[in-house]
RNA sequence: CGGGGCGUAGCACAGUCUGGCUAGUGCGCUCGGUUUGGGACCGAGAGGUCGGGGGUUCGAAUCCCUCCGCCCCGACCA
């Protein structure tokens, strides 16, 4: 390919709107132009990226017999409606009416349409299992698009779906996708982690992430550095140590706290207690949906004073609560002034649940058994102490409510110190169970000749957020420093003086005679200075270069330039073709196949 | 949806507070010349509904109203 010809807008500058570095270096690298708030377009070196990337995903999962479809993004409602995700996807979901005003959306992801696929056409157990995946454009109206490609409303999704029996079937096709998933990434040269995942309203068992450490990244992950535990902050727990609680049985006493409205304000008041001997109390409002009816309903969640609630886990243990009779909780919120004084009788600062009745009730299970504690009295400017929080308070239910923090201990190995840091969701498979073919009523005839429901397994991998989340790992202050394996080429050949035709005639022939060995070349045969195309062969992020000088032509040597070291060595330029192809087979042996 | 910021040439920005010359600067682009191993230099040019609409004024990029778009923080994110 002549750069020449070639469409690659590189840029000078940072855009101004960029903020995360890959999100800048595909800017400047000319990959993508924006067209909208989080949509973009991709020029033809970051589609070349991609389609690696794509293929890459494509044959790893053929390998575990996976079969290609190509699916429609656009949906009729209905079948959005009889998955009761119609509702649930709220304002998130793209939907349009056609001509005749019937309801369509935009696929967010493709669970439906593949489901309804397999209740028309598997019939019988002998036709199982079967793993069906597509790469396809998803839309998701999201409400912040932000970080270049990294969180945007258009994106292309390997999205797989298994149909199995049995529970075992189901244990070895999610098996079968975590190996699959842990080859892809590395032969996309991503350091990655797998880590437990919450699975969220949708049901389902296991549930594993697959995620890149980087600070661009949204979540949370809390690992061990001691043993191989590592969780999403919405999933992960810790040990504690415990907290010595003094006297046994002891009676509960009113007491008056004037002024005190924070946990640490009662920690430094006369008579008050260490933060992790009071019980936090926190009013929500879980809001449920059955139809068009909607209903609010106010609840308790209980915490040690010290520990930080996680909105996710609450979330769940609402839903696991409430949603039941065909109604499902839609939002969790903080309850406002007006709702607490109206449940409690007093405001926030002096909660608590001691003598609290008919109201839904999470304890976080870091409270079990523990005694002689201080909370609020529902009475403005009022706490007890001496509470026993099984005597005195009847919750509905025991819960993981809490956040881990940095530096608790691992609930895995009981040794190491968890550290928090921030990672980039680049993969996410799980068991989904039963949830698609019960309501969409997929169902096959079992050996025993009974219909029973297909088991279903999900497994969704973000393209684009491969490409961006390489970059993040692999640059430096000169641009991108791709991966072969994803790279847009192979290798760029610079002529670095176009007036010198000798030099210009042995970048014909090195180019040339790469090609046809089958390499990917990229020939810079711009009439540019040597500044412009070294500083642009090395912020696109070609791996190799071929640097073909006057000077150095004259004694009959060119320069191999790494861009990853930003190494060069001389080297005779008949020789150079085989020395590039030997470093490629070198690079795809350090590749595993298997994981 | 709440809070903050921004919108002037392809890109990055100044000018706006305090209304007034022909709306500037750098990069990029075109032409001519010189130059040629880490984003060259000289000269000459092209390129603008100052986000849209409305208003105030003798006069609006600048002041007022309104709408739109984009970025950041938060909420949200099967």
């Amino acid at each position: 390919m002549r750069w020449s010809t070639y469409f690659i807008p590189t840029l000078r500058e940072d855009p101004a709107d960029a903020e995360v570095i890959s999100h800048k270096l595909l800017m400047r690298a000319g990959m993508i132009r924006q067209l909208a708030a989080g949509i973009y377009s991709y020029l033809p070196i970051a589609q070349r990226s991609i389609l690696k990337i794509a293929n890459i995903i494509r044959e790893e999962q053929n390998s575990i017999g996976g079969q290609e479809f190509f699916l429609p993004a656009l949906n009729p409602a209905e079948i959005w409606q009889e998955s009761g995700r119609w509702g649930l996807m709220g304002p998130n979901m793209f939907r349009i009416k056609d001509r005749k005003g019937a309801d369509f959306c935009l696929g967010m992801t493709h669970e439906e349409v593949m489901t309804d696929i397999a209740r028309h056409e598997l019939r019988s157990y002998k036709q199982l299992p079967q793993v069906w995946y597509q790469i396809q454009t998803k839309f998701r109206d999201e409400a912040r698009p932000k970080s270049g490609l990294l969180r945007v409303r258009q994106f292309t999704m390997k999205d797989a779906y298994s149909f199995d029996i049995d529970q075992a079937g189901l244990d070895k096709s999610f098996e079968d996708q975590r190996r699959a998933y842990c080859r892809t990434f590395t032969r996309c040269g991503l350091e990655y982690v797998i880590v437990e995942a919450d699975s969220g309203a949708m049901g389902g068992s296991a549930s594993n992430e697959f995620m890149v450490y980087t600070d661009a990244g949204e979540d949370l992950v809390a690992s061990c550095p001691l043993c191989n535990y590592a969780a999403n902050l919405e999933k992960a727990t810790s040990r504690l140590t415990p907290v010595d609680d003094g006297a046994d049985d002891p009676v509960i006493e009113k007491f008056a706290t004037p002024g005190v409205k924070t946990i640490d304000d009662l920690v430094g008041f006369p008579g008050g207690a260490p933060a992790d001997r009071q019980i936090k109390t926190l009013i929500y409002a879980a809001v449920s949906e059955k139809g068009r009816e909607s209903r609010t309903m106010p609840l308790l969640a209980l915490l040690r004073g010290d520990h930080a609630l996680n909105d996710a886990k609450l979330a769940n243990a609402v839903a696991r609560q409430l949603n039941r009779d065909g109604w499902e909780v839609v939002n969790v919120r903080p309850a406002h002034p007006e709702e607490i004084f109206e449940l409690l009788g007093a405001n926030a600062g002096s909660l608590g649940a001691v003598g609290v009745t008919g109201k839904l009730i999470l304890i976080d299970e870091a409270l079990h058994g523990r005694q002689n504690m201080t909370t609020g009295a529902n009475e403005d400017g009022a706490h007890l102490r001496g509470v026993s929080i099984e005597r005195d308070i009847r919750p509905t239910a025991w819960v993981d409510l809490r956040s881990v923090a940095e530096g608790e201990i691992c609930p895995s190995c009981g040794e190491g110190a968890l550290r928090v840091a921030k990672a980039l969701e680049v993969g996410h498979i799980f068991k989904l169970g039963t949830k698609y073919s019960v309501s969409m009523n997929a169902k096959v005839l079992n050996s025993e000749g009974r219909e029973i429901p297909l088991i279903m397994g999900c497994y969704g991998i973000g393209v684009e957020r491969i490409l961006a989340a390489a970059i993040e790992l692999n640059h430096d202050d000169a641009g991108i420093i791709f991966p072969l394996s994803i790279a847009p080429f192979h290798v760029v050949v610079s002529p670095l003086n176009t007036r010198d035709a000798e030099v210009r005639a042995v970048a014909e022939r090195i180019s040339t005679e790469l090609e046809q060995a089958g390499v990917e070349v990229l020939h810079d045969d711009r009439d540019e200075r040597a500044g412009v195309k070294l500083n642009d062969a090395d912020l696109i992020g070609i791996p190799l270069q071929v640097r073909i000088g006057p000077r150095k032509l004259k004694e009959g040597s060119v320069e191999l330039y790494d861009r990853a070291t930003r190494i060069s060595v001389d080297l005779p330029a008949d020789a150079v073709v085989e020395a590039i192809l030997e470093r490629m087979s070198r690079y795809n042996k350090g590749v595993p196949t298997e994981a």
